[in-house]
DNA sequence: CATGAATGAGTCTTCATTCAT
DNA sequence: GATGAATGAAGACTCATTCAT
């Protein structure tokens, strides 16, 4: 996976109803891969074969192996940042209190829904490419928390980018922990109480 | 790399000066190759072409190829977790003010010191046994980051474990991102205050 | 192209003129994809593409891709070969001379008209069966040329069908190192009359 | 085989005894499977097979199959080339009929030495980057021819490289038309005698 | 009839690992 | 002990051909 990032988009429009349906079957089969058997046995016959069809098939959707990876990968990435942008618009102008138990209430909520999933695509993300895919998709969730920040009603932010940047990259961090099985079940138990205590404590310390 | 976990330590003995010069020389050529090449293109050829011997010494020193790139991860991830259990040595029984500086200070040198070969191991971590490993590392931190905030001077934690857990790990994200490339310059140059100010609130807002 | 000399003729019967423009696109877009992309990317897929058609298409003319090969190697082929019986119709009972020079242009002519592909045949030729392909069609040129010689007003030769295969295929070196390319511009602007002197020369030679 | 021209020459160089051995039964193998199996089914596999030795070997002396392939030709049109040199120099300053008769002689016995390898290397002279050695090589004779006409005793030649160009070209069709195997035996037999004649009439012609 | 998605055998190439020298 | 040639399984990707729609 040289070149994750080149061309992440399928070939075929899915325009027709089966198209839809074989690319789902394929994003799919890639986590279970991914998961089954880790990145370097995941390889496009094993994830043709748990997806149902013929090695041939897959490549009639993406022109290669990394344009496949990339494609669940952003697809992944991009469903998070879709939560993360609509809670910041539905946070806006509050007091940064309710912003940040949102915040993690919210990216909490978008990376354990299919924690496999989140899980699996950790290794992807590493290699070369995913990490510049990742950058993309966090620079549109940071520049969201930027905004929602310079917003707060009871706050004032002396650079909100910054305070964006860390605020996101401190979730992060804990969130992998978890997926990644080093947690106790306490953990996991009181981390969404934790989380939203170290982003207010941030916040607050932070604002003006 | 499917058996990362494996068998992580050389088969030698480093008693004699030479093969201590002989595993020093394999780590280094690893991170060298990995760093050109990247994990894929990170054969046990090119990395003894490398290290300026033939893939049977290599063999010699390592069962196989995941286990060497353990040993690497591991000498690198117990490094950081050297410093870490020295800088809680260091300032047990101060304030937390001065442990959260002291933590990311410390944290922030380790990591930054090599960080070509930070960046270059995040994706052996990735790999299948590597995050177990990582794992078993990170315990060794929060551990000792358990006992230091509760020989705090100017406070008293209900929970440590989770407190230090939590503290940890959101110096992970955003140490990464840097490594990671995605980080403006001013992220970089202001990181190291803004990680002191986020784990001197969490603390604070956290002990009792 | 492993049976290049099977099945030669189209299936249908170019009865209905659908057929006929149908097979022409084929034959014109086989010349293309060769000249574009060389022999082994000259694919079926490719080659209906181009010809504004589907693969399934093609496969109703055509019973596979070798047949096709060799029906557009035999029809740019035939054009030579029919060339050449002309001329030598034309030139019946001249003086050795005039015949000469009327092959050399003849010849020359047929196979400069579409430089493009006849060079792009090249490759098709030197397939397993397309050897014999054209071996069958210069059978017919050398027949053709053996009888003109007989006729020759002004030399009488011991054996024509010998002199006619030596000077029809001396023509086709020369010819063939323009098509390559590896020939310089005074080459091929001297070279019809070259190849007329030696023509003349040799069947002067081997008159009796 | 798209970049046919790369890299000609072996991994390594031949100084052990071994590997001088290995590369000639390579040569000798790609000789047999072409003529046997034809161009598209000269697979490394085939070859590696039939040269005793495995696919991985086979890559330990080649980086590719094209730059086998092409050592392969450059080896055979060395030898040629190099017969041709050296009947030039043996000819140099007698009369063109002499040089006429040794060119012939020279050529005809370097190409039927080993009919089977030259009938087999004419469809990798065909591709793409085979056309550009072949064109580099016959610039070879070429030159050697026209330093030869030059030294004629007996004629003098206006513009001896285009008179050497033709010369040699019209010993290449008439010699090919044998090696394909569309000869008679009597063609076969007398052709060496009429190449004589037809170079000896065309020199003679061409000469001032 | 036309279409083009699906198939899967077959290609080239790489690489971890072994073992004769 | 060191070396590096040999091995061959495995991976990514292509393409002729078929057949359901």
């Amino acid at each position: 996976m040289t070149a994750l990032a080149a061309p992440l988009k399928p070939r075929k429009s899915p325009v027709q109803a089966r198209s839809a349906v074989t690319i789902e079957a394929l994003h799919v089969a890639v986590i279970q891969v991914l998961t089954r058997e880790g990145l370097s046995r995941c390889t496009t016959t094993r994830i043709a074969e748990r997806a149902g069809m013929s090695v041939g098939s897959l490549y009639q959707y993406y022109p290669n192996r990394d344009a496949l990876l990339a494609a669940v990968l952003e697809q992944h990435l991009s469903g998070i940042a879709d939560t993360v942008e609509r809670v910041c618009r539905d946070c806006h102008g509050q007091p940064v209190g309710t912003m940040a138990s949102a915040l993690v209430e919210g990216y909490l909520a978008a990376k354990l829904r299919d924690a496999e999933e989140s899980k699996a695509l950790y290794a992807v993300a590493g290699e070369r490419g995913g990490a510049e895919l990742a950058g993309r998709v966090y620079k549109r969730m940071e520049a969201a928390i930027t905004t929602l920040l310079a917003s707060a009603s009871d706050a004032r932010f002396e650079d909100p980018a910054m305070t964006a940047s860390i605020a996101l990259n401190a979730l992060v961090g804990p969130v992998r922990t978890i997926l990644d099985g080093h947690a106790t079940p306490q953990f996991e138990a009181r981390l969404q109480g934790q989380l939203v205590l170290l982003l207010r404590a941030y916040l607050r310390a932070g604002a003006g």
